[in-house]
RNA sequence: GGGGUCGUGGGCUAGCUUGGUCUAGGCUACGAGACUUGGGCUCUCGUGACCCAGGUUCAAAUCCUGGCGACCCCA
């Protein structure tokens, strides 16, 4: 199956292959996650909650369920919401006097209580994240991991003294965002969304928007200044060092855990399989012994030996010795799951003490030395990180085409390639930019700077902003 | 929100137009065995399916209606 021909076939054929999810649960828009899936999720948790415990977020779980008059009390978040909430009315036979929802997000959970917390300066900041499930009635087409109505995600959220200080918090999760996408070798646009696409409820919203073979953008991760707004609603107060009460300056940022796994899937993946950035790989190194009936006991205890040795270097390694296939359907096997490093080790190896590796991007094999093996592996982890990274950083930099002419507009993103423009900032030319081309303004760069060079491509006024269209999930 | 295509063993699919040799075929996967093993070898045997509810008919995988589900396109 071709990843760039037919993406959607291949994808789901992958995560189906990969048992990454079963999305043969009965319920639209919910689905399994199977074993090798979880154990991605739990390792890209991991990067991403140390990030966060180490800048002084604490962890939290707050429940599921929320009162409607909470998560009414701020008038635009319920106005982007509250079309696509599940509601829970009835307990038994008998209707509920107070109808709770599904959080579809948590600021209506967290800030009843955050208005408890916060009497002082002293308390402040608070930063606090959680990783749970959260749920919205998608009305679009769901897609396994893109766009479910149950999904993953870890979300952060502050409260700070000030404006500047909100500034800083959002410039640090950009920043820890940034590390962890780093780590899993993904490649994103950072862009700050146009007012009129920003979070419900926020001053401003940022998004990484990673790409995908079928030229749509996937938003991995989204980061907002939520300025006073709901400090305001949910009257989150604290007294000043001058004894004057101010509303708190808030935050908060998600990062979507299915859709990273979708993008480390999308990015990464080849017609053989699924490549796996080796941090996040539930099987780091997978030995396949390549027996004959007469030397079957030296070269399995040698494969044994070469296992035990990498295992108290603290890889995750497996060892392959089942009689039922082949070594060549082994090695297809654990392609489709993809293991970032091979070791094969035959007579050959096991005579004169070598191990052949054999790395997933390139499929390239090295023949190393019984002692160094685990250092060759290591290394090789390196560099297949290094690699996945940079062959997803090109395919992103292909994608961009530049145009100031609005008529190929349409042939840019026909062709799955992501617009990059020249605009006015004004609605009218950003809803033409959308029926000419079929993609949406996903908003303008803030990790790099980039001056508008030519004149808005609708209206040919003045531009004001470099921005970015493609189709999204 | 609108339009279209589709639903057959665990996965992929043939059969449906023209209802009856369909006792539903193939590939793959799975189980038992033999033979093999530095890239999917070969063979034998076995397990396993017509989405659900109605309807038409002597007869339904096949036709009709509804539901559920999947995919694609447009807004």
């Amino acid at each position: 199956m071709k990843k760039f021909k037919n993406f959607s076939e291949w994808f789901d054929e992958i995560l189906f292959n990969a048992e990454i999810v079963d999305n043969r649960y009965p319920v639209k828009g919910f689905a399994v996650y199977k074993s090798w899936g979880s154990r991605i999720i739990k390792n890209i948790l991991k990067i991403l909650e140390q990030n966060l415990d180490e800048t002084g977020h604490s962890p939290m779980l707050f429940p599921v369920v929320i009162p409607e008059d909470a998560f009414a009390k701020e008038s635009e978040h319920i106005k982007g919401f509250g079309s696509e909430v599940f509601w829970v009315t009835h307990a038994g036979e008998r209707r509920l006097d107070k109808k709770l929802l599904l959080r579809p997000t948590s600021e209506t959970a967290m800030y009843p209580m955050f208005a408890l917390w916060i009497r002082s300066h002293a308390n402040l900041p608070l930063k606090v994240y959680q990783s749970v499930a959260v749920y919205r009635y998608e009305t679009k087409a769901t897609r396994p991991l893109f766009r479910m109505r149950e999904f993953l995600w870890n979300e952060g959220h502050t409260a700070h003294k000030d404006w500047e200080d909100a500034e800083r918090q959002v410039k640090e999760v950009i920043e820890i965002y940034s590390n962890v996408f780093k780590r899993l070798g993904l490649s994103y646009l950072i862009l700050k969304r146009p007012d009129f696409d920003k979070f419900a409820g926020a001053a401003y919203s940022v998004a990484f928007d990673a790409w995908n073979p079928d030229g749509r953008v996937n938003q991995i991760g989204t980061v907002h200044n939520l300025g006073d707004n709901f400090s305001k609603a949910f009257e989150i107060a604290y007294e000043d060092t001058d004894g004057t009460h101010k509303n708190v300056i808030q935050t908060c940022y998600g990062f979507g855990v299915s859709r990273v796994v979708a993008a480390v899937v999308a990015q990464h993946g080849d017609d053989r399989g699924l490549i796996l950035p080796p941090e996040i790989a539930p099987i780091q190194v997978v030995i396949i012994p390549i027996v004959y009936k007469e030397i079957a006991y030296e070269v399995n205890a040698y494969a044994r030996e070469l296992y035990e040795k990498l295992k108290v270097e603290g890889i995750r390694v497996h060892l392959d010795d089942s009689d039922d296939k082949t070594p060549g359907e082994k090695f297809y096997y654990w392609e489709i799951f993809g293991v970032p490093v091979r070791a094969e080790v035959g007579p050959r190896d096991q005579k004169e003490r070598k191990v052949t590796l054999s790395e997933r991007v390139n499929l390239e094999r090295r023949i190393v030395d019984f002692e160094n093996v685990a250092e060759a592996v290591k290394e090789m982890f390196v560099e297949i990180l290094r690699n996945l990274g940079e062959r997803s950083s090109l395919v992103l930099k292909s994608l961009i085409v530049t145009t100031s002419d609005a008529s190929s507009l349409n042939e840019i993103i026909e062709n799955k390639k992501i617009a990059r423009v020249c605009w006015c900032e004004n609605i009218e030319c950003a809803e033409k930019i959308r029926e000419m081309s079929g993609g949406e303004i996903r908003g303008h760069r803030i990790d790099v700077e980039e001056k508008p060079e030519a004149p808005c491509i609708i209206c040919g006024r003045q531009a004001r902003k470099v921005v970015y269209i493609a189709r999204a999930y």
